[in-house]
DNA sequence: GGCAGTAACTATCATTTTGCAAGCGACTCG
DNA sequence: CGAGTCGCTTGCAAAATGATAGTTACTGCC
């Protein structure tokens, strides 16, 4: 579907999309890790709608995000939880936060506090390798050759 | 549209996604962060529908990421290039794509060098406060009240 | 001047996805 | 037995997306 001409596929930040790419698919990552994790509450908490969240629960399982849990057999409930693949995004959830605090973020605004300082955690996108934000420093790109 | 029951779109990650919670917004921005800044450009690349690209121009401009330029009077020529908004957003993509890489990371892949070190960037998100990669220490969620 | 070509779109229509409302199966509780 | 809850599915309408063709405004080239 994406990358055709020069690049068929092979930047990275696709095929992240190919299994995240929406709305919905993070904001319910965002609602499972605030400890939403049934169906029920999921559907209230987001008003969406059944059949689309159905559909998303079996995407973001499918894509190796979620897990589905039966926790109670009779009568039979179940619960998503985050495999690692998805505990992985949730960072990500947390920088787009940032962002949208900074630039839309009228109004009052629930944020995430370090349970040991007390301090509202401020997201930020490091390189690893330099410890430097990213977009501080000059970048190159390099194909897949 | 979201946040209805208890937190009515009090969350910032709603906030973001409101302006570019769609995956053809994402691969425009990365693909104009690559130097692809006009119509045709973009077009070629990403492969999309003309109608589409220029619905998604348009919404991203209007949201403030892009900024339309003229930059021939005759012949009327235009490009897009990134406010500060958008560039700020960039980080972010980077993020995905070092998940992208991680979990569905198969065949060759492009990615960012560090021009100074020549090393390959390796994106993290940290706790600017704490300085530790989020998810390492316990969070708290505090409300809008 | 006439014709081909290019960039940046718009218009039209088919297809796909989303959203809403209602219903259904399995069970529990009173 | 009847009402209620959870986790969905089904049917249908509305909206978004995608494919294709056409339009505008030019620049060459002969």
């Amino acid at each position: 579907m994406t990358g055709h001409e020069n690049n068929p596929g092979s930047c990275p930040v696709d095929r992240g999309l190919m299994r995240v790419g929406d709305r919905w698919s993070m904001l319910v990552l965002r609602d499972i890790e605030r400890g939403l994790t049934r169906y029920e509450q999921l559907r209230t908490s987001l008003g969406i709608a059944p059949n689309i969240l159905a559909k998303r629960l079996a995407a973001l399982t499918g894509a190796g995000l979620l897990e589905k849990r039966r926790y109670s057999q009779r009568p039979p409930r179940d619960e998503y939880l985050l495999t690692d693949a998805g505990r992985d995004f949730l960072p990500i959830l947390m920088a787009i936060g940032a962002w949208g605090r900074k630039y839309n973020g009228a109004g009052a605004l629930s944020r995430h506090l370090d349970v040991e300082t007390g301090e509202a955690v401020r997201p930020v996108v490091i390189d690893a390798n330099s410890g430097a934000p990213i977009g501080s420093r000059p970048l190159r790109l390099e194909g897949p050759d």
